[in-house]
DNA sequence: ACAAATTAGGACCGAGTGGTCCTAGTCACC
DNA sequence: GGTGACTAGGACCACTCGGTCCTAATTTGT
């Protein structure tokens, strides 16, 4: 334990800004595993993929993102861009699920009460980049659905779950919903309108509009409550 | 005038697939004009880009698509691919403003039953690629958003002649909606749920859900209508 | 001490990219 | 009949693309 310490100081010490990455001649690899370096393309590629889009980023740019000393590096660890992709889609989906899917699981809060935090967590989640970058899903979407059928299995797989995750929610809060609530559709509206509220807040520039769409869909989705039933996000949310 | 078509009659057994174009060597071009050529060339980019993307798209392409002699030949006509971008995203405005936004200022026609056929009309559009085309404002946007202004302003442009025109509908009906329904934001709220349906519809390749969300849409507006006034599309959609 | 595995790094490939340049044929017009 | 504009067509440019190959340095396991 004392020599594994050790060693993160001698790396610290060499590299600064890879603290716990080797630089120079090529030499041991004991704190970066091949996940870890793994994990650190992805990384890179998934910046570069939401910022230019997966066929305008280049295999050479995400070794430079990821500092790697050349293409053969690169193909060591995937076979080719388009497992990348695939990888750095996977990966942004959990991600995803981490911060927003999970707040549907949440199982101490009242569902609707819960849906209305998972649309604010996906405003958060775009005030991060300033409403910028848009949904990596929409994106890739918009842009290889037609060119690449790989990417649009995967892609509507990542939308299903998605919507799986919302019907689940919807089913648990029937009793405060009205009777003719078709779940499916409601759980395919939600999200097309979140996707639709990203995409136009990053051709606009502007966070206030996918909080103005956000706050309509809160108010859509109220709209199917029973009249009785504990709802009180109803007009109150501006 | 005999001359016109003898003319005609010349060209036409010359060449019987594009009956109005010279082929072979260089020669007249009396029956297609120098903006008939762009357009020739406009709509072969168009369905290009829109099936794979701009940045997708290579100038080989358009010219292939286009029956062009060579690359000086389209250089002839645009003096770069940007150009051809910017012209190809107003020439598909247009285009969608004769079939789409045409309807929403069909004055004989009750304000919230022209936004219906609009929405109707969007549908309708969509369905005749099967839902595989998506909106190429959307995909535009999508793609190129971050990574080229120039684009990003045009693509802004474009969806703010859509609001507004939603807008000066929502202006025009106001006597049979609520007082608080703020025309602004429920004209955002209609394009974004929009985007994201076609978006979705793309990559489920699934025209029934564009379907669902029209009609969800639909109940969402009729939610902003004064209890009294005419909107007989409450429920009654499905 | 030695072999196997891992890492590094660069040269290289064929195919395509957007774009330029040059030549030449054909036209309308003077 | 000559001239300038338009059309055609190909050669060519520097550059980038995804991907392969080969060599050498270094570490790990034995």
């Amino acid at each position: 334990m004392g020599w594994f310490l050790e060693r993160i100081a001698v790396y610290e010490f060499t590299d600064q800004q890879n603290s716990l990455l080797r630089i120079g001649p090529p030499g041991p690899n004991i704190l970066l595993t091949m996940s870890d370096r793994r994990t650190q393309i992805l990384d890179a590629a998934a910046t570069l993929i939401s910022e230019r889009g997966f066929t305008s980023t280049s295999v050479d740019d995400v070794i430079k993102g990821a500092k790697l000393s050349g293409k053969s590096h690169f193909y060591h660890y995937f076979k080719s861009k388009e497992e990348l992709g695939y990888e750095v889609l996977n990966r942004q989906f959990e991600r995803f699920a981490e911060r927003g899917l999970a707040i549907l699981r949440e199982p101490m809060i009242d569902p609707l009460e819960r849906l209305n935090l998972f649309i604010d967590a996906v405003v958060a989640l775009q005030s991060e980049s300033g409403g910028r970058r848009g949904s990596p899903f929409g994106n890739l979407a918009a842009e290889l659905a037609d060119a690449h059928e790989g990417f649009r299995v995967r892609i509507e797989a990542v939308f299903e779950r998605w919507a799986s995750q919302i019907r689940s929610l919807l089913w648990e809060a029937r009793p405060q919903l009205h009777d003719d609530v078709d779940a499916v559709r409601l759980s395919r509206f939600i999200i097309a309108a979140l996707e639709g509220a990203v995409l136009m807040t990053r051709v606009k520039r502007d966070l206030s509009v996918l909080e103005g769409i956000a706050a309509d869909l809160k108010r859509f989705i109220a709209m199917h409550v029973r009249d009785g039933a504990a709802m009180q996000h109803n007009r109150a949310v501006e």
